[in-house]
DNA sequence: TTATTATATTAGAATATTCTTATATGATAA
DNA sequence: TTATCATATAAGAATATTCTAATATAATAA
């Protein structure tokens, strides 16, 4: 697996609306699938495959409290990240916007 | 569309081995489709098919100048954005290493 | 030990993405 | 106008991703 192979997982990885929302969930603290859980719209085995996927590409780390796991950002510039991403989407919808006015 | 999605729509069109060269050469300048076509692996017209995916996620701009087609990055937040990839999967690979020596 | 709670895994159908081949369009040169 | 170069589009097969349903595992409580 070469750097770029690496890069692209790792977007890959993100490029997924269930797994941007619990990135983004995550950002603001720490949680245990069950807390993840209560309002993401799809079913446990799902939101446990989502969570792999995010795992596998060293996006999440997981640590185990008894019986529950809890995951966490592991690299806090996935968060620079996002908001970049966030950014640029708000300042296309402001672009998007003066085209329709003019 | 919604900003989530939107935001979503962005990454996937990064999330691509051959689309995320693309946006790395053109990082440095602005290139036409026959320039860029010299060093990647694919076909004229996948390109083309890469080329609008990118186009289509505002990523990319084209502007035609005679015959040719140029195209550049539209928002250069879109290179830090690289950047943060880079440094992300750089940083695991050292922390593999280092756990491969521990 | 057995039951329960929390989480993960597997298999496979449904869906989406990617690539190839063929063809179309648009600009310029002859 | 016809030929050529540059680029785009369409159709469909190949491949990858996603979700659901069923089942497995692991920790704790009873």
């Amino acid at each position: 697996m070469n750097i770029e192979n690496m890069e692209v997982n790792f977007l890959k990885a993100l490029a997924h609306p269930v797994r941007l929302k619990i990135v983004k969930k995550l950002s603001l603290e720490t949680l245990c699938v069950c807390e993840l859980n209560e309002d993401i719209e799809f079913s446990q085995s799902n939101l446990s495959q989502h969570l792999k996927i995010l795992t596998d590409a060293h996006i999440l780390e997981k640590t185990r409290d008894g019986s529950r796991i809890n995951y966490s950002i592991r690299n806090k510039s996935v968060l620079d990240l996002v908001k970049i991403v966030h950014e640029i989407i708000m300042d296309d919808i402001i672009t998007l916007q003066q085209e329709i006015r003019s």
